[in-house]
This record gives structure tokens, sequence and C-alpha cells, in this order.
DNA sequence: AATATGTTGTGACATTTGCCACAAAATATG
DNA sequence: CATATTTTGTGGCAAATGTCACAACATATT
């Protein structure tokens, strides 16, 4: 159904994952404190729904597989609003629910979901957790990494035309990729997912390549880019 | 300079603020203990810059004012990013650096902004704090509320055309502002800001409002507006 | 109250962008 | 390896959007 799957991330950066620095004698001490809920999602099953009619006070993470949160609203019409991989955070505590929209987090992979209860991570425990303050500390950097994504994805769109656009994410991808010798690198999407990503129809955006390319401004076939700007 | 200063934010919505459920006497114990530090700034004046070259890992919070965060790429154009509002929190640790290109606070107002260091705040201190924790959860739920907003944003912007981005952020104000009981609510922001927000050419927009009109989709005048669907 | 500055509202025109349709290439699947 | 599915690349045409210019209005400042 979907190919590719290697090159579905939206951004490159070393992400923090949520159990980065506690060792496993650690978090099997840890266990008992959190009560951590784990469960299986098969291909294409429905993880959660919120509708922000009801507020729902845990954190899910990712542990492993790729999901995708789709909004659905009055009109029927659905769009993916967001990308999940392996460590990511997600939950209605992340989404301002906006009225009457549905939000669906789907699996795109058999994957795992691990909930945990916000005031239970928040709060500082009995049991003397040493690694509780990591956690804390790796749960705000999560959130504040989502923020910068969502700050650079609104940077790009803020671009007004299709050029500007590619340029801005192409110039970031660069520095991110660090290019090889001769100043190529292989973006982390398929042409048709960037086209999504800037907001831009993809064959629009294939004409821009093709004048950028006569213009001498860049160089690419497929994936692979070279800019000279 | 500026006008219409009360009309400046850009969502509304419930903010969390730093020092919330944290009493006066818990926030003077707290003092030696976070060092915070408090700095003034005249409107205009520059608040701090980053460009990804040094981490700075100081969470800056605005106690009063208003504070705008714009890029500056390397074409030398600049756009504005962020609007800050009382509460705020912001900094180099929220934002993704965009290689080489230059990221400017600036206040709209006279402001007061307290800075105070990461580490200190995730890392719970020798002196018995028991607000501690009410701070790094209000921390997190801003950070949360945060990428609400950038998400929200999101969804509006991934809407094809004027109108269904119009649609999109008007359906989400009329239930976040409890429309009066002839069902008007007046957005938070100037046309003009909005057309920015939503990205299009302000005049594009207003054509689109006025079309809506004569549909019978909307009533409007200036920011008040009234919606049929 | 008078002035300056930004906001709202409108129209004509140019341009970009989206839409559609199709073929070739690349990538998964069995 | 053969097949199915997706991605890439291209062109013509229509529609949506941006640009420019201007007047009336609203809001701060003095």
């Amino acid at each position: 159904m979907t190919f590719a799957t290697k090159y579905d991330k939206l951004l490159y950066m070393e992400k923090r994952r949520f159990l980065d620095g506690i060792s496993m004698e650690a978090i099997e001490k840890m266990i008992p404190c959190f009560r951590p809920v784990s469960k299986r999602y098969a291909k294409g099953e429905t993880i959660l729904t919120y509708s922000g009619e009801e507020r729902n006070q845990h954190i899910a993470v990712l542990f492993s597989g790729r999901a995708k949160l789709e909004v659905l609203d009055i009109e029927g019409d659905i769009f993916r609003l967001e990308s999940y991989e392996e460590g990511d955070v997600f939950g209605e505590l992340f989404t301002l629910p906006i009225n009457s929209n549905e939000y669906i987090v789907t699996a795109e992979e058999a994957s795992r979901v691990v909930y945990i209860d916000y005031n239970h991570v928040i709060t500082p425990c009995e049991h003397v957790c040493t690694f509780h303050t990591q956690l804390i500390s790796n749960l705000f950097i999560m959130t504040a990494q989502k923020t910068q994504e969502l700050s650079f994805h609104l940077s790009v769109l803020h671009q007004h035309s299709i050029r500007e656009k590619l340029l801005c994410y192409l110039r970031f991808m660069r520095s991110a990729l660090k290019p090889d010798a001769k100043g190529n690198f292989e973006i982390p999407m398929t042409l048709s997912k960037l086209a999504d990503y800037l907001c831009v129809d993809r064959s629009a955006m294939m004409r821009e390549i093709k004048s950028m390319k006569t213009e001498g401004i860049l160089n690419s076939t497929q994936r692979r880019f070279c800019l000279y700007v």
C-alpha cells in the first residue's frame, strides 16, 4: 500500500526520545510508579480519536511503528496534520481541537503505543526515582522539538511563491543533511509528499523545479538535489 | 505607531501562565533557588537574537508587554513568525534555527522579560520547593499549548482556497468566542493581520469575503462576523 | 479638534497556480 | 521475474490569486 517508507520523515533532526539517558534498571524500577499501559495496533488500525469534548489527560508515546494524525472537518474532508515516528509523543494534550472537527490517529504500520498519565509524570513520586527528572526533561525537550518542527513548517508556508517555499525547505535540508563532496543531498520524502508539505500542487512544483534548473539555480533528479544558491 | 493593540492576539484561548497556582510566598521562596534574571525593554528594543550557532539554554518568559519573533532570511527578507503576549514563553529552545537565518525578538511595547536557566527548572532543588512541580507542569502545559496554536495555524494553512482558510479560521473563532444572541463575534485581530495569518493577499481576501456575503454564507463589517455555515 | 497613521473596502488587470490527462520510470509485491 | 502500484516528469488550459491604485473610514496622538 505505502511505498518508500524509509523516506517518510518530514524533517531530519536528532530527536530526543522518551527514555534517553535512562538505564534499563531504572526503567524497570519506574514501571510500578508510572503504571504505563502498552497497546499494540495493526497496520491501518485506529489508535485514538478525540474531538475536544472530553479532555484526555494521557500522554501517548509511539514506541515502535509509524502513525499519522488526520483531521476530519465539518465538510467531511480529511487531511493529514502530522506524522509520527518512533519516539514521538502525541495525544489530545498536544492538539488544539477545532470545534466539531474529529481528530484521528491511525497506525500506518504495526505499532506499539505506551500511554502514561500526565499527572504521574509531572508529580515527583514517593519512591526515589533518580531518573524521574530525566524523564520530565525528555518529555519537555520532545514537546519543544515538536514546536520547532511546526515552527519551521510554518516559516516555509509563510513564503509567498512555490519557488521561495522550495528554496526555504531545500536550504534547510542542505544544512541538515550534510551534502556529499559534489553538494548533493537527498530529501527524506518523496516529491509528492514534499508538494503536500509545501501546500502546493505537485505538477506546479515540478514546473517550478524545471524552470529553476534552466535558470541554473539548482540541479536534481528525483529526490537528489544540488543547490547553487 | 501600532494601533488596535488589544486586538493583536492570534488566537483566543485561556492560557496557562508560568506562575499559575503558585502563591506569592512560594514565589519569594523560589527566587533564591531559580535565580531568575529580569530585564526591561523599551518599545522597539531588541530582546534577543539567535541564529542556531550557539545553543542558549535559557527560557524567556514575557511577564508584561508584547513582543514579536521575526526571521531575517538569507535573501534579506524579514517576516513575522510569532507574536508573544503576557505569559508566553520563548527562546532558542523553542525555535528550530534554519541555517544562516537570523531570529530576532523585538518588544512591541515596553516589556519585562524573565530569564530562567532551563536546567534549574527541570532539576529538583535541595530546598523543599513545594511548587516546583507546579512550575514544571505550567511550563510543560505552556509548551503544549504553543504546539496547539501552531498546529491549528498549520491546519488552517493546509486548506487550499482562501474561502476554505477563512471558514476554517472563522469556525474556530466562533466556537472559541461564544458569539452574542445574533451570532456575531469579533475576531481578535485586524483584517490585515488576518490576511497575513492566512498567508493570502489582503485584497484577495476582501474579495472573497464579499462574494461569500453575496452568496449568503456570512455577514460582516470590519472585525465583526456572523457565520451561517 | 485637528492631524497622522493605519485599516477597510473596491475595481481592473496580470500572473501564478491549480487541475487534468498521460507516459515513462522507479519501487514494492508475490 | 512478472505484475501492480506509486512516483516522476511534462504540457495545455482554466481558475484562483496577487498586484496596484485609490478612496473612505477608523483609530491613536497632540
